[in-house]
DNA sequence: CTCAGTTGAGAAATCGTTTTCCCGCAAGTT
DNA sequence: AACTTGCGGGAAAACGATTTCTCAACTGAG
C-alpha cells in the first residue's frame, strides 16, 4: 500500500503538501495539486484511514447497536440510520447485542477503543452499560426505548398509545375477553405496550383480567409456547394484543395448532406490519411502526450532535399507525 | 479519556512497561504489573484502538458486505459470522451493498481505509469493484454466489441441485406446466436456479418452455408484476419456483389477487425457509437453505487467513435441504 | 572476586496522517 | 529603496500505542 511519503517522492513535494492538495485546500498552487494527484493515481494511493483518525481524534463511523439482528423491525432502523450516515460520509458499524446487556457492554468497550464518532442504541435494559459511552463524551441517541437515568436524544414511538387504540378497537369489534401478549418485565417497550392496553381496558370499563397477561422473551417459541397456555385456560381470551412480529408468528403457529381462526375466535392485532401479514389467513391487523423512519431521525439527531450542536437534548415521538385487516372482525 | 502516558505517570513507570503490563507480558515483575493494572483502573484507562491498529497495522474488525440487509437469509448469515469474530476477539462491520456495483465499490475504499482485517462478501456481480482488496492482500470470502475471475475462499449452497431437486418434485407431483421466477440476469445465485430447473425438465424429458420463466429483481414488488404477467399469458403454468423468499412474498400476494390457490391451482416452491412459512394457507413448500451455518464457515475460512493460513483456495458447497409442505401437492 | 548471562525496565523509533509553525519570495506601499 | 503583506510550501510536532534497542542490576559459575 503507499504512503503519502510515496506521492511525495514522486511528485517532489513534502508530505504536507501532498495532505492539503489531496483535501482540497485552495493555498496549494493548482499545478502542483495536478502533479500531486496524478502520482497519488499512480501510485494507487488511498489515505489510511486509521492514521487519519489518530491525528484528527475521530473516525468517520457510527456505530448502531440494536437488540436482534433477525427482527426486520430493527433491520429498518438499520437501513435508514445507513442511508443517512451514508449521504453525510459516515459508514455504519452494526452490533448485536440480543438483548443481553454483557454483549452491549462489550460492544460498548470494542466502540470506544475504535473511537466511533456517535452511537445509536436500542438499549437493553438500564443505562449501566452505556456509562463508559457519557464519560468519553461520545454522543448517544436511545432509539425504540428510552434511556431512563441518563439524558440524551432519544427517537421513540408511542406505543402507548398504540396499544391502546389498538386494544379499544379489538373491543370495538365485539370481542369481550382481550388478552395481552408482551416482552419481558423491564423492557421498556414490553411494559409500554401492556400499559397501553390497560389504559384501553380501563377507559372501556372492563374488567382487566391479570390471567388475560402474558410475558415472553420477544421471540417465536416463547411467544408460541405462552400463547398455547393462554388458549388453554378455563375461559380464554376471544381478543389478543401481541407485542411484536416475531410472537405474532408464534401466536399463529399456536393458534394453528389449536384450530383457532384469527378473527372469527379470537380477535388479533400484532405490533409490527411485515410483508407476509397480508398472506395469512385472515390477513393480518397490525400497528405499522415507521422503523426507517426512525432510522433516519436518529441519524440526523446523531450527526447534528458530531457536528457540535449543544442544545438540549431532544425526545422525538414519532406515531405508530393501525392497519385494520381482516384478523381483527368477525 | 485517560492516555497510556498518564497511567504511567500514576504508576511511576515508562509507557513501554504499562503496555507490557496490561498485555500480560510475563518479563514484568509482578508488584510493577499489579501497580500498573490498579492505575490503569483508578484513571479508567482504556486502548485507544485506532493508535494500536496504526502501529500493528492490523485491526481487529472483520467486514462484511451483503446485498440486502432485510432479506432474512443474509440476516441469518451475518448472525452466523458476527457469532464467531465475537468470540475470536473481532467485531464485524455490516456494509449493505444493496445489490449496487457502486455501493459495493464505495465500501470497498471504506474498508481499506479503515484497514479491515477480512472481508466476507456476497458479491454483487462481476469481480470489478473488489480488485483493490486483493492488490492490498486483504483476506477475503465469497459466499452465497462465487468470485467468477478471482481465487478466494468460497461458501456456496449447491442452488442448481436444489432447484432441481425442486423442480423434480413438482413434476413428480403432477404439475405439468412448470414455471420459474428468478432474479436478475447476472446474479449468480439466479442464473444457477433458473440452470437447475432447466436440468430437472431436461431429465424428466419436458419441454422447458421459455415463456415460463420470468427474471425480476429479487424483491417483493417486482416479483409480484412477474408472478401476475405468468398467470396471464395463455397457457399459464400449473407450478412454479420462486428464486428466494422475498420473491415468495410476491408470487404470493399475485396469486392470492387473481383468486389462484397454492397446491390445487399451482404447484409452489420457493427457495428460503421463513418464520411464515407454515402460516400461509397452504403452507409452502420450502428449499430451506444453512444461512447460519453459511456465516460461521465463511468467518471461520477468514480467520485462517487472517492468522496466515496459505493453502490453496477453498470453496465449501453446503447443501440446501427440499422442506415439502402443502403448497406443492393438491 | 570477576565475568558471562539473565532479567527487568526505560528511551526512543515507529506506524501514516494532519496541522502548526515558520520562512522565503514576490507584489504592493510610501 | 526600504518595508509591510500575503502567499505558497517545507520542516517538524503531534496523535497514542507497540516494539526494538539498550543498559543497569542482579545471579551464579569458575
Amino acid at each position: 500500500m503507499a504512503t503519502m511519503r510515496e506521492v511525495a517522492g514522486r511528485a517532489g513535494v513534502s508530505t504536507a503538501t501532498v495532505s492539503r492538495a489531496l483535501s482540497g485546500n485552495p493555498t496549494v498552487d493548482p499545478d502542483l495539486a495536478a502533479r500531486v494527484r496524478s502520482a497519488a493515481h499512480a501510485l494507487g494511493y488511498r489515505p489510511n484511514g486509521v492514521a487519519r483518525s489518530l491525528r484528527r481524534q475521530t473516525t468517520a463511523v457510527l456505530a448502531l447497536i440494536i437488540s436482534d439482528v433477525e427482527n426486520p423491525f430493527f433491520t429498518a432502523i438499520a437501513r435508514g440510520v445507513e442511508d443517512t450516515a451514508q449521504s453525510a460520509g459516515y459508514s455504519v458499524v452494526l452490533c448485536n447485542s440480543d438483548e443481553s446487556t454483557a454483549k452491549e457492554r462489550r460492544y460498548v468497550d470494542v466502540l470506544l477503543q475504535e473511537q466511533v464518532a456517535g452511537v445509536i442504541v436500542s438499549p437493553t435494559s438500564a443505562a449501566g452499560a452505556l456509562e463508559p459511552l457519557w464519560d468519553n463524551g461520545t454522543p448517544v441517541v436511545a432509539v425504540d426505548r428510552p434511556l431512563p437515568g441518563l439524558e440524551c436524544d432519544t427517537v421513540l414511538v408511542d406505543s402507548r398509545v398504540a396499544a391502546n387504540v389498538a386494544t379499544t378497537h379489538l373491543a370495538a369489534q365485539g370481542y369481550q375477553r382481550i388478552g395481552c401478549l408482551t416482552g419481558p418485565v423491564g423492557v421498556h417497550t414490553a411494559d409500554d405496550r401492556l400499559a397501553g392496553y390497560r389504559d384501553a381496558l380501563r377507559a372501556a370499563k372492563r374488567r382487566s383480567a391479570a390471567d388475560l397477561v402474558r410475558r415472553a422473551e420477544f421471540r417465536t417459541v416463547g411467544a408460541k409456547r405462552s400463547a398455547a397456555d393462554l388458549f388453554g385456560i378455563a375461559e380464554p381470551p376471544d381478543g389478543l394484543l401481541v407485542a411484536n412480529s416475531t410472537m405474532a408468528t408464534g401466536t399463529l403457529e399456536a393458534m394453528s395448532e389449536l384450530g383457532l381462526r384469527a378473527g372469527r375466535d379470537v380477535g388479533l392485532v400484532a405490533f409490527d406490519d411485515s410483508p407476509w401479514a397480508t398472506l395469512v389467513d385472515p390477513p393480518l391487523t397490525v400497528i405499522s411502526q415507521p422503523a426507517y423512519q426512525i432510522g433516519t431521525m436518529a441519524a440526523q439527531l446523531l450527526l447534528a450532535r458530531i457536528g457540535g450542536d449543544a442544545r438540549a437534548p431532544r425526545t422525538i415521538t414519532l406515531n405508530a399507525q393501525l392497519v385494520v385487516r381482516g384478523s381483527s372482525h368477525r
